[in-house]
DNA sequence: GCGTCAGTCATACGTTCGTATGATATGATA
DNA sequence: TATCATATCATACGAACGTATGACTGACGC
C-alpha cells in the first residue's frame, strides 16, 4: 500500500499528516520514517534535516490552496461576489484539507520566524483580497475602512472555523463534519462576511 | 529579581511564559527551571508532573480573562451593547495577556485532547455570549440566526485578531502593537461584529 | 535538645532525539 | 562485464529529555 510511490514522495506525504496533525515537535523523523516504511537515513537523504523537510510539507499544504484562491480572484464578477466567491471555495477548500488553518494558526502562535511558505501564502491571499476589497470601494458596494484589515477579517472566517472545529463543534453540540452542518457553517460565514464588509447607507443604531 | 516569591510561584509564572511563547513540547522542564532559578527536581515536586504543570499553566492564564468576560456579560445595558462591551473588553484583554488565543489556537491545532481547563474558558465564554445574542434576538435587535454560531463569529473576532497578530502586521504593513494601532484595529471589530450580527431591515443586494 | 517534615539539592536512570557514517544494493552507461 | 552515481540500509554517536532517588537543610513543636 506504501510502495505506489517513490520514497521521497512517501516521505513528504507521511510528513505532511504528521506535521499538520500533531505539530513540528511532537512528531519525530522516527515517526515519520516508520509510518512511510523508510529506512531512518531516508529523511536526511532525500531533505537534508528535519526542519527542510517540515517546509516543503508546508509548501505542499499550501501551494494549492493559495492557486484556488488566485483562481476565484481572478473570475468575472462583481466584487463583493467575487468575495463571496473566494470565501465560499476557501472554506470547501479547507473543509477538505484542514492543513492550512492548523499549521498557519499553529505556526502564528509561537515565536519562532514564521516559515517561508507560510509568509508567503499569507502575503498572497491578502493581497489579493484586499484588492478586491479597493476596487469594491472605488465603485461604493464595499463599505470604508482599511482595506488590508478587511481582508484580514474576510479571511479569517474560514481560517477560524476550520481551525477552531472543535469550538464549533462544542458551540453547537453537534459534529461539525456532518454535511449539513457544513452547509449551515458555510452559509452563515457567507453571511456574516457580507455583512461585516458590504456598503449599508446606515448600520442600526 | 527572581526572589521575591515562593519557588512554586515562580515556576509557575516562568512555565506559563515559556509554554505560550513556545509550545508544550518546544520547552523543557530544564527550561523552565533555569529560568525560574530554581533546582530541576522542584517541578516534580511541586507539581507532579510537567504535563500538570502546563495545566496549571493555562489555568492562570484563563481564569482572569473568563472572569473579566462574565462581568461584562453581567452589566446592565441592551444586548447589543452588552456583546460590544465584552469584545472591546476581551480585545483589551487580550493584547495586554496574550496567553489565551496563543495557547487555544495551538491546542486547537493537534489532536490531542484540549487540556481541560481551555475546554471550560470555551463553554464558559460560548455560554455567556450565546445568551446574550438569544435574549437580543428575542428583542428583535440581533439578526436571526443559530446563536452558538453567532457567538463564534462574535468570540472568534478579538481571538483571531490578537493571535495572528502577524498576519495583521504583515497586512498592514506597520507594527500593530502601537497604540494608535490598536485603536484602530478595536474599532474595526467592533464596527465588523456589530454589522455581522445585528438586525438590519435588509443586507444590500 | 531533638525528632519531624516540607523543601531543596546534586546526581543518576533509561529513553528518545536528530544526524552521521560506512557498507551494500541497484541500474544505467560504456 | 566493468564503472559509477544514486539510493537504501543497519548502526552508532552525543545530546537532551522526563522522572526518580536519596542526601541535606532549616524551622517548628515538644
Amino acid at each position: 500500500m506504501t510502495d505506489a510511490t517513490t520514497t521521497r514522495d512517501r516521505i513528504l506525504a507521511v510528513a505532511t499528516d504528521l506535521f499538520t496533525r500533531r505539530g513540528y515537535d511532537a512528531v519525530s523523523i522516527r515517526d515519520i520514517v516508520a509510518a512511510a516504511n523508510v529506512n531512518l537515513g531516508a529523511v536526511t537523504y532525500h531533505f537534508g534535516s528535519k526542519q527542510a523537510l517540515y517546509h516543503a510539507a508546508i509548501e505542499s499544504i499550501t501551494e494549492p490552496f493559495a492557486r484556488r484562491v488566485a483562481a476565484l480572484a481572478a473570475a468575472p464578477g462583481t466584487p463583493l461576489d467575487r468575495i463571496e466567491a473566494i470565501v465560499r471555495g476557501a472554506l470547501a477548500h479547507l473543509l477538505d484539507n484542514p492543513g492550512p488553518p492548523i499549521v498557519l494558526l499553529r505556526e502564528l502562535s509561537n515565536d519562532r520566524p514564521l516559515p517561508p511558505p507560510l509568509a508567503a501564502l499569507m502575503r498572497r491571499n491578502l493581497g489579493v483580497v484586499s484588492a478586491i476589497i479597493a476596487e469594491g470601494q472605488r465603485d461604493g458596494t464595499i463599505r470604508q475602512g482599511d482595506p488590508a484589515l478587511l481582508a484580514v477579517t474576510v479571511m479569517s472566517q474560514p481560517f477560524f472555523i476550520r481551525a477552531a472545529r472543535r469550538v464549533v463543534s462544542v458551540a453547537l453540540g453537534v459534529d461539525p463534519g456532518a454535511a449539513d452542518q457544513q452547509t449551515r457553517i458555510t452559509e452563515h460565514v457567507i453571511e456574516s462576511v457580507r455583512r461585516s464588509i458590504a456598503y449599508t447607507p446606515r448600520v442600526v443604531s
